[in-house]
DNA sequence: GGCGTCTCTGTTAACGCTAACAAAAATTGG
DNA sequence: CCAATTTTTGTTAGCGTTAACAGAGACGCC
């Protein structure tokens, strides 16, 4: 099938000049006239040309093509940050490939990269948030371009991360400055980097008051998980204050709490982390923590670009500041 | 940078063959002897050889690429189904390229398209529930491999999608079984085909039962609009059953419910649309319908794979039926 | 034992583009 | 107005792969 559509010699006979000199117009090479430039485009658009980027790709080693490997693309956060890269790349006329893999074991990851490799993509940025993902990226080509996103910040591989850690203490802190004489967490897997720097803040912040951490709670960042931290929650009488790792955790703690009859934020506060679109519509509306996906998105992309551009894989780092956004699920604990 | 891998040269001078073996060795091609066979794999494996896609799309036309074209893919039904596609496309061997537009305009689809097939990708998906959006399509090249998703059912192209109307009428015909004697109905946007199919199957089990169906609400998809719906709702003592066209608006209608002390079940049934992870957290857990994403993703691509091998372009139609789960957000009626 | 047939392997020519160089045309300066 | 330069254009040679064909053995059969 597939007739094949027209190549750069069909649109240079046309324009009667040498298919180089298409070629030259094509990328905006300089030494090219103006009236020969307008009768290129003029021929480019009769024929309804468009350059085959296979054989761009093969002559100069590089495709206009991101690759992004990343594990669940249905969470919001690695959904976001996926569209939120796709529409930076876009804007500097990259393609994005995408390889989600279902576990971020050493074996998918590198396989997930191969993948990208055999294409020849420009460059690539992994979603990174587990310690196992790191090791699989240390036995990788040092001559790709790489950023990791939520990655190891132990490891020399650039990387751009949201600062789990300020946003952590900044939601702890907004709950103590509220009055809570301490602040229990549910937490996400802690094989999750995301996770250990959202423990670590809320345990900084903590301390930083001269309180001691309770143990925190494990959840896996769904509300199930939530919910059944939840329900340990209400039964412990002391408890005021709830840091839950993200959103939908504490929807779950907020759904137990109900059940049992606690009021939020009357005899419980809770503070989440991400800010889904959903949280302000939460009973009640979530005060949480929400980070730059974007801004993450364009860092990652411009480092992702420098690289490629000037060959040199340096190890950068780039950290983005969250915001804490203030709701209804906060109030002073009763006395 | 980038010193340029191996290429099947090396390989071949390293197995002792002409690099045409090689070739044949890695294209499964039969008559290749065996002993040769391991020997080509062998080099292969010393020197890390990895097919340059590039080249190989240059000279067969074609690469083991598809691209997908979708709007919002941070919306959970969007987010799922590529993730979806990605997945299945990964199991037969081909990677996904994708093309996120702002708007189902003409002219944002039209571009994401050409981008994707200057890329000579082997096919693509288009997740195109918006009117303007077919229109696009009705003037793409006819060569090109191509299934919409969720699309226009009244357009001679390729078609997977979910039946809506199916899945909107067992909703509203859970609630009239319940013993409501209407449903209300908050709508997505009434571009969408999505949008309009549950509008459809909600009137038409009214119309089946004898019913009269009250105007639709008309919302935007998200928890925001369906809040201001559901405070409508709230003030209108006759509502005892809503059906919202998804998750997210049932969301905002709950939350708006509960602000005005109507509480769900008992005073107001609520059922809604899409089965997002968290809905069985609300409060109180939500009944709403499954669609079967992997179902959608698996179908489209089947569709995709058979036109790209077969050259034929088939208006096939496919439909995938939803499941209603039932959970605690509906009850019969106070009387 | 010679000849057709099969199996395996090698040779050559594209695919459509860019890079490097070569040639031609236009421009400048004296 | 001619040589020296600069600008513009053309020519050629790959990039790494597959496809088409050609050649070399191995094998069977009369």
């Amino acid at each position: 099938m597939a007739v094949h559509g027209p190549a750069m010699t069909d649109v240079a006979r046309l324009a009667g000049v040498s298919h180089q000199t298409v070629s030259r117009v094509l990328n905006g090479h300089p030494n090219v006239r103006e009236q020969t430039r307008l009768r290129v485009r003029a021929a480019i658009a009769e024929l309804g040309y468009r350059p085959n980027g296979a054989a761009r790709a093969l002559v100069t080693g590089r495709s206009q093509v991101i690759g992004v490997v990343a594990q669940n693309t249905t969470l919001y956060g690695p959904a976001s940050l996926l569209a939120a890269l796709e529409q930076t790349a876009a804007e500097e006329g990259f393609a994005v490939s995408v390889g989600s893999v279902r576990n971020l074991d050493h074996r998918s990851i590198s396989a997930a990269v191969e993948r990208h490799l055999s294409h020849r993509v420009a460059g690539i940025v992994v979603i990174a948030p587990v310690e196992s993902a790191g090791e699989a990226l240390e036995r990788l080509p040092k001559d790709v371009p790489l950023v990791t996103v939520d990655g190891d910040p132990s490891r020399p591989v650039p990387l751009v991360t949201v600062d789990q850690v300020a946003g952590a203490r900044a939601a702890t802190q907004h709950l103590l400055d509220a009055g809570h004489r301490t602040v229990w967490h549910v937490s996400g897997p802690t094989d999750w980097f995301d996770s250990v720097g959202r423990i670590d803040g809320w345990r900084q912040a903590l301390l930083a008051a001269g309180l001691d951490p309770p143990p925190p709670m494990p959840g896996d960042w769904s509300a199930a998980s939530g919910y059944r931290c939840g329900q340990m929650l209400a039964r412990m009488p002391e408890v005021t204050a709830v840091f839950t790792a993200n959103d939908h955790l504490a929807l779950g703690v907020l759904r137990a709490l109900h059940e049992f009859g606690r009021r939020v934020p009357h005899e419980i506060s809770v503070v989440g982390f991400d800010d889904v679109p959903e949280a302000a519509y939460f009973i009640p509306p979530l005060t949480t923590v929400r980070p730059d996906f974007d801004a993450v998105a364009r860092a990652s992309l411009q480092m992702l670009l420098s690289q490629i551009e000037s060959g040199t894989g340096g190890a950068l780092r780039q950290t983005i500041a969250p915001a804490l956004v203030a709701r209804e699920s906060v109030a002073p604990p009763r006395r």
